[in-house]
DNA sequence: CTGTTAGCGCCTTCAC
DNA sequence: GTGAAGGCGCTAACAG
């Protein structure tokens, strides 16, 4: 592979006069310029990444830890986020923690050791060795849809408060009152905020108040499967179910069609927060609170790199849309 | 951050020493091993990767350019590709093309740039200047799902036979003769395979030969649904609907909605070329060829490995598993 | 505007 | 088993 030395030899100048053409620096002439130019291109010349980094002490790469990339709602982010730093000539290395602590500080540990230039970062619970000793440097952080305690590097996420409250305003228009809700794990900020937003606004919509009628999963299909059977057990029988996030619909409306069967789950309509396309054609179709992934990934990726041009960044709350799928709606 | 000067300084001994214990060579004294091994954690002490790359030209790092990253496929795919890579000590870059040349080559610049030890490669459609380049240099590379002509890399990728032969005896079991069959693109090797293996099974699964039931469209919804359109306007009225991919059935449902409404689509049954969890909720619930995205990215990262390794990888063809929802079914 | 050179952090050979 | 030193490819600082 050639070198910058290699291109300079065929051009017939010395490595800094190549160095300085090839990284665009103002001061070459025309002359050297083109001549670099062509020897480069003849050569197929690639820089060294790694030795540019070295000398450099910068890496141009943003490392992007999510808890679960096949979750769509960040593959849509990471995708975003990928084309958003593209375009400001950033590389994304994407990792993912499963959902696991110990997983998330040994991705940590590599993107510390590829010396990343910033990091995005979807926390999945409380702080990590890794992670503290992370903070604790002068590391560009900030954080995507989750919050975490004791963290105060700026958080672009969904409004969920908002979200919470197009799904409200469509309940009381269908005129649900036996509502039941499924909520994610309290320790996630997600969880938590969806859950009280909920709880908050419910009675002015008009929906019962009854917290036989609430309970919470895991974010996953079978802890929100698990949620809706103790829904049931409880005697209740719901008009409405609505799910904290798409796979807690998905494990809700398992356990409805499981214990109910297909024809007394056709009777009960489902709202989720996260859209999927698919919704148009379960019976009745379901209606969707929709996160705007990629608006979150953008804007997260350019926080970051406001940070790490030494600019300040403040959090930001993306608004959801409101996907009304069911039988009277103009849609 | 420190650097191995500092651990060796703080250790009392010399830089080769602590580079030595470091990086794991046998020859050091319990001694010295413990004292710098010490100095490390209490440093904080992590290696400067670009540094290493630079000096040991490899940088333990795998390029992964998939065509679409939010296509459920691909991002399953990532992830276990990502898991097994990380288990070998190697890092994952991910990159998306867009389903666009252009962007394709931008990524497969700064995968060149990066020195990466080698290329998982999802191709878009034919060779690209770029990727020309790549194929003549001695970077190991695999080829993930889909094929590309003039080029031998090993591939590893769905037994899409194997997955049509399994959709073809399901309608032969269930009944069908009037089928539709929406494909993908001819351009594409899934695409092509998936079109050659329906026409090729269908008489023999009793399945109406009349090729007016046929039809292509992008392996997107929007062209899957004009190709359904089609068929629709040729005055054909199937009674099962086979999909050529997730995203083909998605349009193909739509179209049969929008076209009959949802009283008479509820009659025609679908199957789809990869699976979704959502079909469960279908009326009817649609059964669909499961592909084993996590095993194929594995096994592409296993051929990878061996590549790199000085070694030989062989094709492997990933087989499918039918998931049956009908009413008839166990399920 | 251009040439020369030091040195980024690490690994690895060469002596001892 | 250990220390010393060269050099990977590049950029930036310094002369000219």
């Amino acid at each position: 592979m050639a070198t910058i030395k290699d291109v300079a030899a065929r051009a017939g100048v010395a490595v800094g006069t190549a160095s300085r053409v090839l990284s665009g620096s103002p001061q070459t002439s025309p002359d050297s310029r083109s001549r670099v130019l062509a020897a480069a291109a003849e050569l197929g010349y690639i820089a060294n990444g790694p030795a540019r980094s070295l000398r450099r002490a910068r890496t141009d790469v943003l490392g992007l830890l999510v808890s679960d990339i096949r979750n769509p709602f960040f593959s849509e982010l990471a995708h975003a986020a990928e084309q958003e730093a593209r375009a400001h000539g950033y590389t994304v290395i994407l990792a993912n923690a499963n959902e696991d602590a110990a997983q998330a500080d040994a991705v940590l540990d590599v993107f510390a050791s590829q010396r990343i230039d910033g990091l995005l970062l979807s926390p999945q619970g409380p702080k990590t060795p890794r992670l503290e000793a992370l903070l604790a440097s002068d590391l560009p952080i900030v954080l995507l849809n989750r919050s975490i305690e004791g963290v105060d590097a700026p958080l672009y996420g969904t409004d969920n408060a908002g979200g919470v409250a197009q799904a409200l305003k469509w309940l009381q228009r269908r005129g649900h009152r036996d509502v039941a809700f499924i909520g994610g794990p309290e320790t996630f900020s997600t969880g938590a905020e969806r859950h009280d937003a909920y709880l908050a606004g419910r009675e002015a919509h008009g929906i019962c108040t009854d917290d036989a009628l609430v309970d919470a999963g895991d974010f996953l299909a079978d802890g929100a499967a698990e949620a809706m059977l103790r829904i049931l057990d409880r005697g209740a029988l719901p008009t409405a179910v609505f799910g904290a996030n798409g796979q807690t619909t998905l494990g809700a409306m398992r356990a409805v069609h499981e214990r109910l069967g297909a024809e007394a789950a056709s009777l009960i309509e489902f709202v989720s927060f996260d859209d999927v396309e698919w919704f148009a054609f379960m019976s009745p179709p379901v209606s969707a609170v929709k996160n705007d992934a990629p608006e979150i990934g953008r804007a997260g990726v350019r926080g970051l790199l406001a940070l790490i041009n030494g600019g300040t960044a403040t959090s930001q709350r993306i608004a959801t849309t409101f996907i009304d799928r069911s039988a009277g709606s103009a849609a």
